[in-house]
DNA sequence: AAAATTACAGTACATTTTGTACAATACCAG
DNA sequence: CTGGTATTGTACAAAATGTACTGTAATTTT
């Protein structure tokens, strides 16, 4: 990609982070992340469409590759991670969230990380299903899976929000301690 | 209240929730909701600072009802609900939650439903800090009342999200079930 | 029932944001 | 060096925001 185009990109991703400090997604707007990042107005929008559009980008870029390995264990039929255990999954899945750039990441598990959990759940839910059928026979299966996928998000983002300086180890212990 | 501010709020309430079955809260405007309710611009003003503080209303309005009684229980030392459980204390809840307009209700559990969350789970934390304390000794206290709020909350959305149509009792048992 | 109060509608206005279009410039890659 | 392209700056139209003010209609008070 040509330079320049990675230079505004990062530009604008950096504006953004530093007006989520300030103040909550929904309040920021597209105006602000053009002054911010010191950037020609076009120049935005031949980058982004709209403001969902940024945060989009950001999401993809965070889960995009950490969940593609995951996917691919799967669709290529890994033996060695097929039978692993759901809690080797979910530590294999915070070391791969520990590695992305955690300043923007730790910003959206604050107040503005409403997308930021939804993109999440979407993504984990697969790992989830499996242990959702099997491990609640007197619970609706959709109750069941809503609770594993959004409570484990909901860890991730008190993990997060702490800065990740606990292990992924004790944080998925703590999380696997708390539901039956 | 002088009958023409019921009138005005009324309307403005219905066109918010008109509005919220078509698009999201985040991409709902004030002038749409001016336009919806067929009110003159100013008046909207005249009751509310901003698209933020109708929510606001709307939530402490609903959730104000809901927990005020139990927070008189513990004020009053309510003996006959000191020592109920956590289940009849959740399941009480429950209850006085179906008995709101759930119009809004239903609306509000859905993608715009973050607002609804928060104040939630704000509502219903005091609820679970003597639990959390006792209930789980190998895990940090602040996860888990973090874990139990959230796990809780997420269950009355998914509940609200089907229209209540279980009882308040089955909804506590599928959740009590899946914690530990 | 009359008077005083209050809420509403409608208009006007200044400011900001949004989205698009276009020409000139600066930059990058081969 | 040169063609392609990203960026800039400007301009513009549309919409949203927030405030102020006037006349009118409804409500409450006396």
């Amino acid at each position: 990609m040509d330079r320049r185009q990675q230079k505004t990109k990062a530009a604008i991703y950096e504006a953004f982070s530093r007006l989520l400090e300030k103040k909550s997604y929904n309040h920021i707007t597209i105006q602000e992340i053009i002054d911010e990042a010191n950037i020609g107005r076009s120049t935005f929008y031949a980058h982004f469409e709209t403001k969902d559009n940024l945060l989009q980008d950001i999401c993809e870029q965070i889960f995009g590759h950490v969940f593609s390995d995951v996917q691919k264990a799967e669709a290529h039929h890994d033996f060695s991670k097929e039978n692993s255990t759901l809690a080797d999954k979910l530590t294999h899945l915070l070391y791969h969230l520990k590695e992305q750039r955690n300043d923007i990441l730790v910003l959206l598990s604050g107040e503005s990380g409403d997308l930021f959990l939804q993109y999440f759940k979407t993504a984990s839910r697969p790992l989830f299903t499996e242990y959702a059928a099997s491990a609640s026979p007197s619970v609706p299966e959709d109750f069941a899976l809503n609770h594993y996928v959004s409570s484990f998000a909901e860890a991730v983002k008190w993990w997060a929000g702490g800065g990740m300086r606990i292990s992924p180890e004790k944080v998925v212990a703590y999380y696997l301690a708390l539901i039956k």
